[in-house]
DNA sequence: CATTTATCCTAT
DNA sequence: TTAGATAGGATAAATG
């Protein structure tokens, strides 16, 4: 290790924890955690902090350590182990102390009585990295944060990922369940995450293996690279599975959904031999975590947790960093490989398995053990495991923090860095404390748009980071303000706290304050440089310098992704230390004061600018619109070349009116371009003068949002690009005709009509019918039992067909039911006029168009059988309900014939048909391939029009 | 027919 | 125990 700030993101192995806690008394939590803290005002819950100890005073029942109840912080930080108090340095408990949270009085005292006998064992320093400010690093920031000092690639610092996954069969065909169907195959892989590897192919990394219950069929079949391993029993699986990774000895176990397969179906199998798996599995033996609700765990990670190894719930990670329509295994696979994946029902798995035929036995298993590498694949291509590893040096937080942790706690641990060498300590605010804060007084701006179509350049400028700018330039912070202008309720309260500040001072510092527009005063830098300034300029300096190393180590790979991750990480943090002064609802340490003088003082930099550009002769511009920090500069007549010149001049030209280093970014030329309405618009994009193609970009509308369906996406992208190339709408209105025709005559693809929204079981209102995601869920739960969707799982559905009045819940249904039941129908009219016009609508309303008499107008014989309900009042749709009887009755008929004769039949194929068996078969034949042909080429037409892979078809 | 409530998802 | 913020648009369905 190349300094001693270096620690390792690699949970201890037994080893080390036995050497480091002795055998009897292992922590209950191994997660490494940096120090700890005991707030003193909230006895019954500790609140462990990434800082210092600065009182120790009762809860958890150290309150029977009297002595310490008036320890002072210096004396407190003796009882921490390592803590070198003279120099500050606390290199060992970033090593490899583990502590356990909060320390138990048991620990405490053991601390106590080891203090003074303990042998220090802080490494030789080197003056450059001395906590401290130097004159090379006047803040003194960690050298982690300095890209010069950190060796980018680490030689051991490399994790090793264990994917699993099983197969149970069930018997009824429905998804296996842990209690009654038993777990006959396991799939393992392992391959080591070094981002060295990245030029190497990705098979040639990895190990695997099977391991199998004793079956005939199954024994002679061999997969290529994947070892076999025969058991007798389940218990001995098990027992293998233990004795696997305990070999293997892995520091990352995952699995694409740990919570009711892979190893969260393993752990309910082992509880029904009274084996604790997840004991077995530690690095600790006989300790585990899991036990009791984690609710937490359930809706953000995984609750089954294993010490000393990190757990990852693939489809979460995957979640949390990717905006997906949905995270099926399959369309994960297909976005983030490129590449097709079968999906196959357990129903059909678990006949592959009975089957006498070899083929379907191989076939079960390649299709798990295919499952189980790219399982790994995705890890290395999203680079899972870099990525969060880098983040967590930036942060300074574990590994796994990073994954299930918010925010605030990134924050301030990162914040605490800075804080320490300047002997500040951080507060620590009761439940009620935060509570008790004074409302938010002041908003962004949020201009109401000139909402038109745009045809000449419309330039988009933005201030880059405008709330850590301002935070910077205006010295706001904990540490710099000193009260307000004026007394609020007769009160100087601050934050969560009151502020008392020695008479005179005000006076004695009044050439040397700034005033925020919200009243609050702040020091300005010279008096003293507020902690939150200090800490976002060396982040946002630090970033800079990320960014420029990144553009001369171009060739090197794994550095660059290195690179890329902490130039993300230090943005990250930046972006969000504005949210922990403003974060009133669950806020460790808020401060509504400053928040409302950083949005304040942000709202006026930008009506400032709005003022100044209107008001430039020259330029001849108008702002339309703007939002936070974001101006849309309007110039009526201009070129695209002019319009490129004109917005580097403003951009300079505010710039140059702001205090540094808040900066007006020119960004972006959209032409043309509509605004559709506040945090709505798109426009063909060029982002420099010699940009040939323009780009469409869209924010905020259906084209960019997850809770249409494809088609909407579809139809609105290529209306607004035929508008935006052609601007003839009569072009847009044939495309448009054609497109309904085409559904109202069936012929599409249901894929394309197809919602898929996040359900959140156990968070509804049973005063209102459940949004169609959730019923469609709930029903499937009462046909199968072991189906419950995940917190936030995105549950597909389509509309179909139904009686006039019926509620849209009650025509939501899963998709197969429309692929399954030959007497359900996509309900081509609700999605026509209920989903596909309303946002054609609003867009080509702004150019004097009407898309609804497009569709009232086109030729009514294709929809003479379908009354359209959503034109007409519900009274009159009862008169309706007669006809719309017949129509179902006729719609029975219609799609009940024979599919080789067209003779009316119920069956499918008639009975004439069934005795005729060759010809029959050799006509169906034909038509599965002409059907399949036609598909196919749909799907090419598809892919090629849209020109946008997530539009593309997948498999379900 | 307008307003309110519940829900989802996005912009900044 | 955990948990950045607010503003805003949109739909469905109940309510006044």
């Amino acid at each position: 290790m190349s300094n001693c700030y270096e620690y390792s993101l690699k949970p201890p192995s037994t080893a080390e924890i036995v050497s480091t806690f002795g055998d009897s008394d292992l922590p209950s939590k191994l997660y490494r955690a940096p120090y700890y803290a005991v707030e003193s005002d909230a006895p019954d819950h500790p609140r462990e902090y990434a800082g210092l100890v600065y009182h120790l005073r009762g809860g958890d029942g150290l309150d029977t350590l009297d002595e310490w109840t008036s320890a002072s912080a210096e004396e407190s930080l003796d009882i921490i182990p390592n803590y070198d108090k003279a120099s500050g340095s606390e290199s060992n408990i970033w090593g490899w102390q583990y502590a356990a949270s909060p320390p138990s009085v048991r620990q405490v005292r053991r601390w106590l009585t080891e203090r003074g006998k303990r042998k220090r064992q802080t490494k030789p320093k080197d003056p450059s990295q001395i906590d401290g400010p130097t004159q090379a690093n006047p803040y003194g920031m960690r050298p982690t944060l300095n890209p010069q000092n950190v060796p980018s690639v680490r030689q051991e610092g490399n994790m090793e990922v264990l994917a699993i996954e099983v197969f149970a069969p069930s018997i009824t065909g429905k998804l296996p369940d842990p209690a009654a169907d038993e777990v006959v195959v396991v799939f393992w892989s392992i391959y080591d995450s070094d981002s060295q590897n990245i030029n190497q192919h990705f098979s040639s990394l990895c190990q695997a293996g099977i391991i199998a219950v004793n079956k005939q069929e199954l024994n002679s079949r061999k997969i290529r690279g994947w070892s076999l391993d025969v058991v007798d029993t389940e218990l001995e699986l098990l027992n293998r599975v233990v004795d696997i990774v305990q070999d293997l000895d892995p520091d990352i176990i995952v699995g694409w959904d740990v919570q009711t397969s892979s190893l969260g179906y393993l752990d309910a199998r082992a509880k029904s031999y009274d084996f604790n798996l997840a004991e077995q599995l530690s690095r600790a033996p006989g300790r585990t975590t899991n036990g009791g609700t984690d609710q937490w765990g359930a809706q953000t990670t995984t609750t089954f947790k294993i010490v000393g190894r990190h757990v990852l719930n693939l489809w979460r990670v995957i979640r949390a960093e990717q905006n997906f329509t949905t995270y099926t295994f399959e369309y994960t696979v297909f976005q983030i490989l490129r590449k097709r994946t079968p999906h196959y029902s357990p129903h059909t798995l678990t006949s592959w398995y009975y089957s006498s035929v070899p083929e379907h036995v191989s076939r079960l298993l390649r299709y798990f053990t295919d499952r189980t590498s790219m399982v790994l694949e995705i890890i290395d291509v999203a680079q899972i495991v870099t990525k969060t590893a880098e983040f967590a040096r930036i942060f300074g937080v574990d590994f796994f923090s990073v994954l299930s942790r918010g925010s605030q706690f990134k924050v301030e641990s990162f914040m605490f860095r800075i804080a320490k060498p300047e002997s500040f300590v951080l507060l620590s605010p009761s439940r009620q404390d935060v509570g008790r804060q004074n409302a938010a007084e002041c908003m962004p701006l949020i201009m109401e748009p000139l909402s038109a179509f745009y045809n000449s350049p419309l330039l988009v400028l933005d201030f880059q980071s405008l709330y850590p700018s301002v935070m910077i330039a205006y010295n706001y912070c904990y540490s710099t303000c000193i009260g307000r202008v004026v007394d609020f309720k007769g009160q100087n309260k601050f934050g969560v706290t009151e502020l008392h500040q020695p008479p005179g001072l005000l006076e004695k510092l009044k050439d040397h304050v700034n005033v925020a527009p919200n009243g609050m005063v702040y020091v300005k830098p010279e008096v003293r440089k507020g902690l939150l300034a200090r800490m976002l300029t060396e982040l946002l300096d630090t970033r800079v310098m990320v960014k420029q190393a990144m553009k001369v180590t171009k060739d090197d790979k794994a550095l660059q992704r290195v690179l890329d991750a902490r130039q993300l990480g230090l943005k990250f943090i930046a972006n969000v230390t504005y949210g922990y002064t403003s974060a009133t609802f669950s806020g460790r340490m808020p401060a509504v004061e400053i928040a409302d003088s950083i949005v304040q003082s942000g709202r006026e930099t930008l009506e400032k600018a709005i003022r100044v550009i209107d008001s430039t002769k020259k330029w001849g511009a108008k702002v339309v619109y703007g939002d936070t920090d974001s101006v849309f500069v309007y110039l009526i007549g201009k070129t695209k070349e002019q319009a490129f010149r004109i917005g580097q001049d403003i951009a300079d030209t505010i710039t140059a009116m702001n205090p540094a280093p808040v900066k007006l970014k020119f960004e972006k030329v959209y032409l043309p371009c509509v605004l559709l309405a506040k945090k709505r618009y798109v426009g063909f994009k060029f982002e420099n003068p010699d940009d040939k193609e323009p780009v469409f970009d869209a924010k905020g509308i259906e084209t960019v949002r997850r809770d249409g369906v494809p088609a909407q996406q579809k139809m609105v992208e290529t209306c607004l690009k035929i508008l935006f190339r052609t601007q003839d709408l009569s072009r847009v209105k044939e495309y448009c005709c054609d497109s309904w025709s085409r559904m109202l005559e069936n012929r599409i693809s249901p894929q394309d009509f197809i919602f898929a929204k996040e359900v959140k079981m156990g968070t509804y209102s049973d005063k209102v019918p459940p949004p169609p995601g959730v019923a469609v869920a709930a029903r499937r739960m009462v046909e199968d039992s072991g189906y419950e969707p995940q917190y936030g799982e995105r549950v597909p559905y389509v509309i179909i067909r139904g009686k006039p009045l019926e509620r849209l819940v009650d025509r939501a249904v899963a998709p197969e039911e429309v692929l399954n039941d030959s007497h359900k129908y996509i309900d081509a009219s609700y999605y026509i006029s209920r989903v596909l016009i309303p946002p054609l609508e609003r867009i080509f309303n702004l150019v004097g168009a009407d898309v609804r008499s497009w569709y009232d107008d086109m030729p009514k014989a294709l929809r003479a059988d379908q009354p359209d309900a959503y034109l007409l009042s519900p009274r009159k749709v009862l008169d309706y309900v007669d006809l719309a009887n017949r129509v179902n009755i006729d719609g029975h008929f219609l799609a009940s014939r024979c599919l080789t004769c067209s003779e009316p039949t119920s069956y499918g194929v008639c009975m004439d048909c069934r005795t005729d068996e060759q010809p029959t078969i050799a006509r169906l034949l034909v038509k599965v391939g002409k059907t399949e042909s036609k598909l196919k080429n749909v799907h090419t037409v598809c892919s090629s029009c849209s020109g946008n892979p997530r539009y593309r078809t997948h498999p379900m």
